[in-house]
DNA sequence: TGCTTATATTAGCATGTTATTATATGTATG
DNA sequence: CATACATATAATAACATGCTAATATAAGCA
């Protein structure tokens, strides 16, 4: 069972446009390292270093077949979470009682 | 409506202890950055420069009361993140068809 | 055993993130 | 209008992340 803490931890660790990826296609089946090189378009070293980050953090593994090594979603939390980004929202949240008003600048210019 | 390159963006932003605690904070209800200031026992600068991320990202807003800003959240997905986030999972995702082993090493002394 | 294929590891560099310290802005109030 | 209070912004230093290029490992096969 994960603290609140290493919750927060796997969504960093998941939240990057490649490792999104991975996961999505994770969720069709098993697939291998070369796989993920033909359709992600990025190096296979590349391609390597995010699977074993999401080794280490618990999310995925693997089972070798030959010399493929075939990956495959561990963790349950991915499919929720995987969820809710394919989710659509339309609407904002109804604002509190009284008078707000929007006053958010450009936007991202921010390095905190 | 946002793509799936957006919502991302936004989970990287909110996935940050402090970040995540002021937003749960917020479901409670409207609060000011005082407020934030105590309860999460760090400095004025660094609570003001997490909302202003929240801020820029458009997960939340405020709206002034007196000299004080009353931040709200705006932004439904986060309900439904936090709701991933305090939901609790015992098993493990059903293992593929065939043989599966586990071969994770020590854990993150990963730095891609 | 040596070759080939599949994948991992390492080092290095550029860039991003976080907290801290110092300073500025804005709003009410005397 | 001067002051105080609430909050924001800026600059900086420490550390983390992400990609690339080069190299290593490991498994199957001739």
């Amino acid at each position: 069972m994960k603290t609140l803490g290493q919750k927060i931890e796997l969504l960093r660790a998941i939240a990057h446009p490649v490792r999104i990826s991975i996961l999505e296609e994770l969720t069709k089946g098993v697939k291998c390292v070369s796989d993920f090189e033909k359709f992600l378009e990025i190096s296979q070293p590349n391609v390597s270093q995010h699977l074993t980050l999401l080794r280490n953090h618990r999310v995925i593994d693997f089972y070798m077949d030959g010399k493929l090594r075939c990956y495959f979603l561990v963790d349950p939390i991915i499919l929720d979470i995987l969820a809710v980004l394919n989710k659509s929202y339309t609407e904002v949240l109804p604002a509190p009682v009284c008078c707000p008003s929007s006053r958010v600048k450009n936007k991202d210019k921010m390095h905190m």
